[in-house]
DNA sequence: GACGGAATGA
DNA sequence: TCATTCCGTC
């Protein structure tokens, strides 16, 4: 790091805070720990030093103007140690943002950009409430939400303690999203054309979410299953409540606004990375927590989670996890040993957002049915790379559905080792058109199964092994509920690769029920703990 | 001023 | 990858 320009050397005024190194340090660019242009823009606009230099533009939300683009030109480059930089330059990067849709340009204003929080932010955080009805004001400044709120590790001067107790962060609705599409649309180059319709389309998606998070004090942001990835990018020091700032001063006592921005906002920008994964390197912290939430919220919460991804044939992967966190025991869930009076049926995917609207109304009164309902799922292996490739789903799931459960719904531990392993797959045609169908079909991952688990349809035969004997049916009694499934969905190939099914994670993943709900203790905090 | 291609560097 | 630098074009 060169003298003077170390990430700690704020440009003037900015004493007060500071960001830890691994925030600058890019999923995208691993290695990288250079600060982003935008996360220096960020830092400027909130800084009221800055103010005269830039700004966020009144009655937009995310906007922001450079008043002095050759102050702001010469800050960036002191900050880079390029002397030699201009605001010709800068706009230069300022424009390779248009295409990741990190930034877009406000025309016909100079000197003029908006930020796109939606793709900044909210993949990351999707449980940032917009506001129920999904709307925002434009120029209204964010709506505080709790369901966004973070603690953020010390730094600086600042007590522990006190950071610990009020530096949530109220991400709020980083609003810029509903108006964006709007007048932007002409910015967008074609082959970028997915903001507009996935910004109102996750949004719902969000919304769904977030009304039941918005409210109350104790909502958490589930997304952030390492709150050390929170980037503080604003404490108090600098911060000045902006009511056009897309920061949100936290309606609660303590820190205000603080983004939660995430360390690379192209990790969302990639529909692979939709969901958080930062890279292992990324991660030297482990179990310390930093979050703040109400257990009883967390367990409604992790309830309705764990609701959908029972109902919804969601993968388990969009299952949150929270470090030490236990859920008790739901209404929904379904008991290993009790999934054979629930056969498990091969529907096809949810129609979408209209399922998970009427999860989101009935998932509170319900949760009884759910389980009386006997809903019918099929397990299946899915490769571990299962996002990375997410697939069209169901032929029929459009764009929109495909973005919105996909970057947006997705659950950032979606990558997580531990979630390496059986999940939940696209629910296939049914396989048995006369027969009735076998018991919850559960797939654990093996190669061969990895390997056909994506072909979206289901193959004749991957056909139930439920009938296996007599003799089968005796060692099932001695067996354990979950190796009892399991050899039933596998069959044979269980004894031909048992060691690869002998690992707890694989037991839980694989077991439809209450050990997804409540994943073990060991698998959680390996998750949040490490993602080597 | 804004845009974006191209070459280049870290 | 993310700028930085240069430059032609609009």
């Amino acid at each position: 790091m060169k003298a003077g320009c170390s990430i700690v050397d704020k440009p003037e005024g900015a004493e007060g805070y500071h960001f830890p190194e691994w925030a600058y340090k890019t999923e995208s660019s691993p290695g990288s720990r250079q600060i982003q242009l935008w996360h220096f823009i960020l830092e400027l606009l909130q800084k009221e030093e800055f103010r005269h230099v830039i700004a966020w533009q009144q009655g937009e939300y995310g906007e922001f103007v450079i008043k002095d683009p050759d102050e702001v030109a010469r800050l960036w480059g002191r900050r880079k140690c390029k002397p030699q930089m201009n605001y010709d330059k800068l706009s230069r990067a300022l424009r390779y943002y248009y295409n990741k849709r990190i930034l877009h340009k406000t025309k016909g204003k100079r000197f003029t950009y908006k930020f796109n929080f939606n793709k900044l932010v909210m993949p990351n955080y999707p449980f940032i409430n917009i506001r129920p009805n999904g709307v925002v004001p434009q120029s209204a400044p964010p709506i505080p939400t709790a369901s966004s709120r973070f603690h953020f590790p010390p730094l600086d001067s600042h007590s522990p303690t006190e950071d610990a107790q009020s530096s949530q962060f109220s991400g709020g609705s980083l609003g810029p999203s509903s108006q964006e599409p709007l007048n932007d649309s002409s910015d967008r180059k074609p082959d970028v054309p997915e903001l507009e319709d996935v910004s109102s389309d996750w949004r719902r998606g969000v919304d769904l979410m977030a009304s039941r998070n918005a409210v109350g004090p104790g909502s958490i942001n589930n997304q952030k299953r390492k709150p050390e990835v929170m980037l503080p990018v604003f404490t108090r020091p600098g911060i000045y409540p902006d009511p056009h700032s897309p920061f949100a001063v936290s309606p609660l006592p303590g820190r205000g606004g603080v983004l939660n921005v995430p360390i690379s906002p192209a990790l969302s920008l990639t529909p692979t990375l939709f969901s958080y994964s930062p890279s292992p390197s990324l991660s030297p912290f482990t179990g310390s927590s930093c979050f703040s939430f109400n257990p009883e919220e967390m367990k409604h919460y992790l309830h309705s989670q764990a609701c959908s991804v029972f109902n919804y044939h969601l993968s388990p992967r969009t299952f949150p996890r929270y470090p030490g966190l236990m859920v008790p025991p739901l209404q929904c869930q379904m008991h290993p040993e009790e999934q054979p009076q629930f056969p498990i049926k091969l529907q096809p995917p949810p129609v979408g957002r209209k399922n998970r609207e009427r999860l989101e109304s009935t998932e509170e009164a319900t949760a009884p049915q759910l389980a009386s309902a006997s809903p019918r799922i099929k397990v299946e292996p899915i490769a571990d790379k299962e996002l990375e490739s997410e697939e069209p789903p169901a032929k029929g799931k459009d764009k929109s559905e495909e973005e919105e459960e996909g970057p947006g719904m997705v659950m950032p531990n979606t990558s997580l080792e531990g979630e390496r392993g059986a999940v939940f797959a696209r629910p296939a045609v049914p396989s048995w058109p006369s027969a009735p169908p076998a018991p919850t079909r559960i797939n654990f991952p093996t190669e061969e199964s990895q390997g056909q688990g994506e072909g979206g349809g289901e193959k004749p035969s991957r056909e139930p092994v439920g009938d296996t004997g007599v003799q089968e049916k005796r060692e099932d009694a001695l067996m354990p509920p979950k190796l009892r499934l399991k050899r039933r969905w596998n069959g044979d190939r269980q004894a031909e690769a048992p060691e690869e099914h002998q690992n707890g994670k694989l037991h839980w993943n694989g077991v439809l029920g209450a050990s997804h709900l409540v994943p073990p203790p060991k698998a959680v905090t390996a998750t949040a703990a490490s993602d080597t």
